[in-house]
DNA sequence: GATGAATGAGAGTTCATTCAT
DNA sequence: GATGAATGAACTCTCATTCAT
């Protein structure tokens, strides 16, 4: 499945360079926005933690606002393709879904910070690159609907087909919930508790008798 | 219980004026906030919607973060007192219970501007003020704890006590969810399928007899 | 005659405070202008030179080009009131027309580097913005054009009514010329001279005795 | 008579290369500086117009204001060539000042947005660079001073010496004229009335009786 | 208690120019 | 001789906050 990816102008003409310009843009960006949040974080701090000054930042991007949809992409790239690596198709549908579900929690535990960047920031792009970031993450949901599509298919796992994309958000959500409440739930569980615990309220209604 | 809320220096003596004061600057701040973002609102819109000049306004409040607190709070008391008006207390925990998620997830979608308000602003918050907005929320969870424990006693809820907490703050999940992720949701489900699909999922464990 | 005025809002409320600060900002931003050009002069230098912070001057217009209208208006606003105070609107029309050939050149001799910034800067002007200017200098033909009808009217001047405003734009243009032209010019005559002359050449075929 | 040209150095050493490649930035440049103006156009875009790389258009001049220098010197070599093209000197002084005065004002009208760039724009040439373009002017006004005098000697031109420099200078503005007051003089005449209206005024006086 | 004019640090962005390749 | 990535000083404009009235 190809995604869409805004793409920037930048004045600069070689293709390799403007890719590596941009990691570095969004290396130094992410860490900023996490610690200080996009607002307070200045385009000269952007330009001097990517290592060049502020006149090269700007070939490489037209706005400030550029560099946290650069940073907003970036991490649904890197959640997608953690999740992906993590998962091994292997075995029935339900275990499948185990394993992702397993992986993918412990994806948003380890991104916490810059999952929170991409809730508490990205209101501040253009309503149509917007678009785009919310666009990243419904791929990330796609994942899951898959899996749970192919236990059905194959009878390990029991759920009407129009209930599939729920059960996929309410995943999501799960991994979102652990990020968005850390403070509240850190207090009561630790990763793995929190895991065990809502993969057993998940999969209780879902799973084939056993 | 008492919620601890944080008293904000005012240059004015009378109460009575600051609350009626602090009352108005509050309703003109969540529009403008809503609308446009904390950051983007200017202290200057803040009085001028309020109704009086941005001296006046700096009478009673020490700075902009200070309106940014005093528009959470707000937000967090209507949401409580909103649930708790919405709570009739006859019957078994259970049957409460199901009253309570579905008058919460209600409420949410009613107040869905001002919940996402809070959770993508209240970063900018002093990290002190913040611990208060914080546990207001705590509050809110507290209400279905509550609930649940009385379920428990009253034998119409199965559920370990170690568990109760991570309910309550599932329930609270699933009220930010249909929040946070309306534009993935609104696709495929109105609020009552929504709140019916979640109701089962989650109560389908927890009750007694089915 | 009433020309009308772009109106330039102002974050101040009180009309007296804002003439005033405009008054400072004109003459501060005119000398700079003049000596520097408009868009090598920053809008900090305007701002000190007129006495007050760059905040301040930002309170009374709205943008750079607001300082170039004002300036542009002002000057214009002067040349009329110098001619028309020059000018004594007794005897023929012919007798005040030579007056007011000879006024309207000294004051665009004394004038001269404002007259020249406008021609030089008004292009930088927003295009309808530009309009009030060119507007206002039609203005200044204009007295020309009654004292030509007046002439013409007492039977002291001789021209054919469709002639008349390209006589007045052609006064117009000598008092320009003795600006645009002032480097080759002074060379040759002093303003007196400069001024008979063209007087002769223009009178001598339009005034009725010879 | 050899005007003086300004040397600009260059850091190529062909000399048929340097004038092919500035005939490439004075074509690109013209048109750029005529649409937004000299402080407007970036190099870069001249560059690119000019069809090569920024890097090289730095081999060619030394700053911006060079280009500047080079496109007004451009314009006056074009507006003298095209005057001496259109001029026959057959016949009395004076019937060849006719129609190089009809040559003049065509070439002008021709050539406005040009001659405009020049009054507008030379300011921002360093004082010494100024220099050589006014003399250029110069130059060109001397084609009339020539005009007359021959005018003056076959007795078709009456005027006294000390006067012809004067005359030619008026000439050199009804041209100017044409071009600065375009939107007034155009709502009441065509190029060819205000031609014919021009000369008549201006050889009513000089011309021989007839 | 209310006003609003004044402040100025600091923001995002531009662009003429350089120089290593 | 041609290239174009890199530079950073300098620009216009904003806005939270203060304080004299």
């Amino acid at each position: 499945m190809t995604e869409k990816r805004k793409s920037i102008p930048s004045l600069v003409k070689d293709p390799k360079l403007i890719e590596k310009r941009r990691e570095q843009i969004v290396e130094a960006a992410v860490n900023l926005f996490v610690h200080k949040g996009f607002h307070k974080t200045t385009t000269r701090e952007i330009a001097r933690s990517s290592g060049f000054s502020i006149g090269t930042l700007y070939e490489y991007i037209e706005s400030k606002e550029d560099v946290l949809y650069l940073v907003c992409d970036a991490i649904h790239v890197e959640i997608e393709s953690r999740l992906r690596e993590a998962i091994n198709f292997n075995g029935t549908g339900l275990k499948i879904l185990k394993l992702a579900l397993k992986s993918f929690i412990r994806v948003m535990d380890q991104m916490s910070d810059r999952v929170l960047l991409i809730y508490q920031e990205a209101k501040s792009l253009p309503k149509e690159t917007l678009r785009f970031v919310l666009g990243r993450e419904e791929g990330i949901a796609q994942v899951f609907v898959e899996i749970i599509r192919r236990g059905i298919a194959d009878g390990s796992i029991r759920m009407d087909e129009k209930h599939v994309k729920l059960m996929a958000d309410n995943i999501m959500v799960l991994g979102e919930m652990w990020v968005f409440r850390r403070w509240a739930l850190h207090k009561h569980y630790t990763l793995e508790e929190y895991t065990e615990k809502q993969i057993a309220l998940l999969l209780n209604e879902i799973s084939v008798s056993e």
